[in-house]
DNA sequence: ACTCTGCTCAGAGGA
């Protein structure tokens, strides 16, 4: 009772104190910090801190008074005191806490004796980050930011082994002739190889010396295991050295001359570079950090959680866990009730491996190698066979880690001070002009001087000068590969040339598949390489080719071997974020090519630059830039890719504009749009090509009955194969759009496009050969659900996912009609809008509101053309409900 | 106002 008054007293006093703080800021803090956090009691309390109050007891103490509440109302309000050393807890308004102990009355006590209280109860840092802030907090915070700016050394290395066979003795033996052995083993493992050749040590180098540490193992056995030696351990003096808190957050003054040394191989324009993109980095990596919820994997059951897609439960193990190597461990598991729930959960995708129990949190991590209706098989890195076999487990899809070190590194990188940053610098920040050599006989090696002409008779002309300019290059070459120009084969035809000269490559993409279709016209040509990343993400037919599918096959176990691997291939192939492989230590190459470079952002882009002396960027800046998320970043620039930023330099530059996907009425509409009349057709058979439906005069009969076909111009406009363009306005139908939390979609639009695609589908047209492309997933997910119920196999997409790639007939669903004149972001870029009418081979049916998209300036750029070539038909009004009609009389047939 | 792909991890030692 007494408890209550004090709260009571409490709250009126703080909360009086409380409403002079504007309430918006306390809001503002909470969203910010703790976006997704659920207030709660019980187990998994989350309680909010709403006002902190220190006090004096009666004793002449001190203490924290803490107002908190768990309802998300922040109505029912407790009380939490913190006493003794609990007082120093820097909790302010706006926090959240998890507490431990007994709570009597609404009020919680902590103190010496009881209780415990956890601030930020969901966020997660490492036990090293914690301890080396005791020392420095800038420090363990800088170490955090630029996790690659430690580089490792031998005694690391040393360490990392040692401790491994220590683990390993405490589960075995630690006799003399076993630590050997494990030991010997522990060499032998392939990551530890990998780290030797990147610190170019010998094995022998490495065996003897852990070999040295091994005698004071027995040592430590002797004397620490089995006994009872809860006395005899010796006291150990605990001394810290803590850094005085600065109340400022600048620099101290003593620090200043230490980083004028440091800086100054650094121009203005350098550091002002690198601040830019540690802001933008910054922004963007909370943009994505806002969108993930990682505390549900430890708040929410499986159960709930198996709604989102992103978890199964129940999963009980099958079969015996198969070894495949040390820390790697392929495990079976099933449903305990059948089948596997519908799952987002993919071949390749890592998981964490929970037991249902709360206290079996986080047992493993791994790989879903294979996923079935009935089965999912995981490569983990624990032997979970330990666990009794009615144990239930929880697979929890790893939140993608929002990749800020890779670029963060990147760009610290480029600040060094080397022979490699300092040339990038001058090209990248200040622009210097790229150099070419004049004669290509100084570069082309005799005996290559055949082949290489050979190679050049199958290209095109513009082709032929983008070989030529980058073997004559000394810095750079852009190659803009306009649609259907042919990138990957010039890109493969590239590396045949330089590997004919002698060069080592280093080829890299964006995306994994950008990476193996490049490599998969590559084998054609018995030129040799090694594919690196993850072997579940490569594409099956280049997977033997990857280091881990070598390693295994010819069971590398020693560093001899490794190197001989290493040094036996001239391309090396990656994603762009790959470069973290123990291989770029050692190597430089001679060239690196970097495809779809306009959609990579400029500190992703430069790691694979930094191990080569001349690079090739392979891009279109007039298709779509590097998506970025957060508003304010993008206004800094954030999406300005490194091939948009160097194609000023027009020297460099070599356009590809000969085409060989579109036929030249679809080509037109790019030309007008974007290209001012630079695409043109590779020949007259790619300029008049033609849809070839088999079936079609059977179907034209049909339309022709149930709906007038040749009275009717739009059907006309639509599937006679000489209209290779049509652009049906939906105005009067008409077709609204709806707008909701997951996004824009348009109905009436979806069950046009599906009728269309099903007609299409009925003359003979292979579905594989359809692509529906509309701007927005909603409306993608409309479509897919009305097309499950007649044709499959037809790929719909986004604009986004389709770029890069073509289908013979396409059709393009633009949603966006309303009569307020809302307007969305994502079309108002023209980029995405020329990937959109570039995508089709044969025929291009556009599909929307012509006075709704007249407010996008490039729409309306389209528009002004499909009218003036009389492109644009109406739809009548109400066409949608006769067309169903329509599809129905056809399919009972 | 809704578009997207990458990537072990934490701590190995030194100061």
């Amino acid at each position: 009772m007494e408890q209550l008054n004090e709260l009571e007293l409490l709250m009126e006093k703080s909360f009086w104190e409380e409403a002079e703080l504007p309430a918006e800021l306390f809001q503002k803090k909470v969203v910010a910090s703790f976006p997704r956090t659920v207030l709660s009691t019980g187990m998994d309390n989350r309680y909010l801190v709403l006002a902190v109050n220190t006090v004096q007891n009666k004793e002449g103490n001190c203490e924290k008074r803490l107002v908190i509440t768990a309802s998300q109302s922040l109505e029912n309000k407790e009380l939490c005191i913190l006493r003794n050393d609990w007082c120093s807890v820097p909790v302010e308004p706006g926090d959240i806490i998890h507490l431990e102990g007994d709570c009597t009355s609404d009020t919680w006590i902590i103190d010496k004796d009881f209780g415990y209280l956890i601030l930020y109860p969901d966020m997660l840092i490492s036990g090293t980050s914690i301890a080396s802030s005791i020392r420095c907090m800038r420090r363990a915070v800088l170490s955090e930011t630029f996790r690659s700016s430690d580089p490792a050394t031998r005694q690391m290395l040393i360490g990392t082994v040692l401790h491994e066979v220590f683990q390993k003795a405490i589960n075995n033996s630690f006799a003399p002739e076993k630590l050997q052995e494990l030991a010997f083993q522990t060499i032998q493992e392939i990551r530890h190889l990998k780290e030797m050749y990147r610190l170019n040590l010998s094995q022998d180098e490495i065996k003897q010396e852990v070999e040295d540490y091994l005698p004071s193992f027995c040592k430590w056995a002797g004397d620490f295991m089995h006994k009872n030696t809860s006395t005899d351990f010796p006291q150990m003096q605990l001394s810290l050295a803590v850094e005085q808190q600065m109340d400022c957050s600048s620099v101290p003054i003593v620090m200043l001359p230490k980083i004028e040394e440091e800086t100054q191989h650094l121009k203005q324009t350098h550091l002002e570079y690198f601040s830019l993109w540690c802001l933008m980095l910054t922004l963007e990596s909370q943009s994505k950090d806002n969108k993930k919820n990682h505390q549900n994997i430890w708040l929410m059951p499986a159960s709930e959680m198996e709604k989102s897609g992103s978890c199964i439960g129940n999963l009980i193990r099958m079969e015996h866990v198969k070894i495949v190597c040390d820390g790697q461990y392929l495990h079976n598991f099933q449903c305990k009730h059948g089948a596997i729930p519908v799952t987002n959960l993919m071949a390749g995708d890592r998981v964490i491996v929970s037991g249902e129990e709360r206290s079996l949190f986080a047992l493993s991590r791994g790989y879903v190698k294979e996923i079935n209706m009935t089965t999912v098989t995981c490569l983990l890195d624990r032997n979970l066979s330990v666990l009794p076999e009615s144990t239930l487990f929880r697979l929890d899809q790893e939140e993608k880690n929002c990749d800020i070190d890779t670029p963060l590194g990147n760009l610290s990188k480029l600040m060094e001070n080397t022979f490699v940053s300092k040339k990038l610098r001058d090209l990248i920040i200040d622009f210097r002009e790229p150099q070419f050599i004049s004669y290509l006989s100084s570069v082309l090696p005799h005996d290559a001087k055949d082949t290489v002409a050979c190679i050049l008779k199958g290209l095109n002309k513009p082709q032929r000068q983008a070989m030529k300019k980058v073997l004559l290059s000394k810095d750079y070459t852009l190659i803009v590969g306009m649609p259907g120009t042919g990138k990957t084969t010039t890109i493969c035809t590239l590396v045949r040339i330089l590997y004919a000269c002698g060069f080592s490559v280093l080829l890299t993409s964006y995306t994994h598949s950008a990476v193996d279709n490049i490599l998969l016209k590559l084998a054609k040509f018995k030129i040799g390489f090694l594919r690196l990343g993850q072997i579940q993400k490569v594409h099956p037919a280049i997977q033997q080719f990857t280091e881990q599918e070598i390693c295994r096959s010819k069971s590398i176990k020693s560093l001899a071997l490794l190197e001989e691997l290493y040094n036996s291939q001239l391309i090396v192939a990656t994603t762009c974020m790959g470069i973290n492989h123990p291989i770029f230590s050692r190597k430089i190459f001679d060239f690196c090519i970097v495809d779809e470079a306009s959609q990579i952002s400029q500190p992703i882009c430069l790691g694979p630059l930094f191990f080569s002396r001349r690079f090739v960027l392979v891009g279109d800046h007039q298709q779509l830039p590097p998506l970025v998320l957060n508003r304010e970043a993008r206004a800094l620039g954030m999406s300005e890719s490194l091939f948009k930023r160097l194609e000023q330099n027009k020297s460099a530059v070599v356009q590809l504009t000969v085409q060989y996907r579109m036929n030249s009425k679809i080509m037109s509409l790019s030309n007008k749009l974007t290209y001012e009349g630079k695409l043109e057709c590779g020949s007259d058979k790619v300029a008049n090509a033609v849809i070839n439906l088999r079936h079609f005069k059977d179907v034209k009969l049909e339309l022709e009955f149930y709906a007038d076909y040749s009275d009717n111009p739009w059907l006309m406009g639509v599937f006679e194969p000489n209209n290779p363009v049509c652009f049906l306005n939906t105005d009067k139908v008409p077709a609204p759009e709806q707008v909701e939390k997951g996004g824009v979609s348009n109905v009436t639009e979806a069950k046009l496009i599906v009728f269309l695609t099903s007609i299409f589908v009925k003359a003979g047209c292979s579905p594989s050969d359809i692509g529906i492309i509309a701007p927005y997933r909603q409306q993608l997910k409309i479509i897919n659900d009305l097309l499950a119920r007649s044709i499959g196999m037809v790929e719909v997409n986004t604009v986004d996912k389709y770029q890069g790639r073509d289908k013979s007939i396409v059709l393009v669903s633009f949603v966006r009609s309303n009569k307020d004149g809302t307007v969305g972001e994502l079309l108002k870029d023209w980029r995405r809008l020329n990937v959109a009418i570039t995508r089709a081979k044969h025929k291009l049916i556009l599909l929307g509101c012509v006075p709704s998209l007249n407010c996008y300036p490039p729409l309306e750029k389209l528009l002004n053309h499909l009218n003036s070539e009389k492109l644009i038909i109406d739809l009548p009004s109400r066409e949608h409900e006769s067309l169903c009609h329509i599809l129905g009389d056809f399919q009972r047939e």
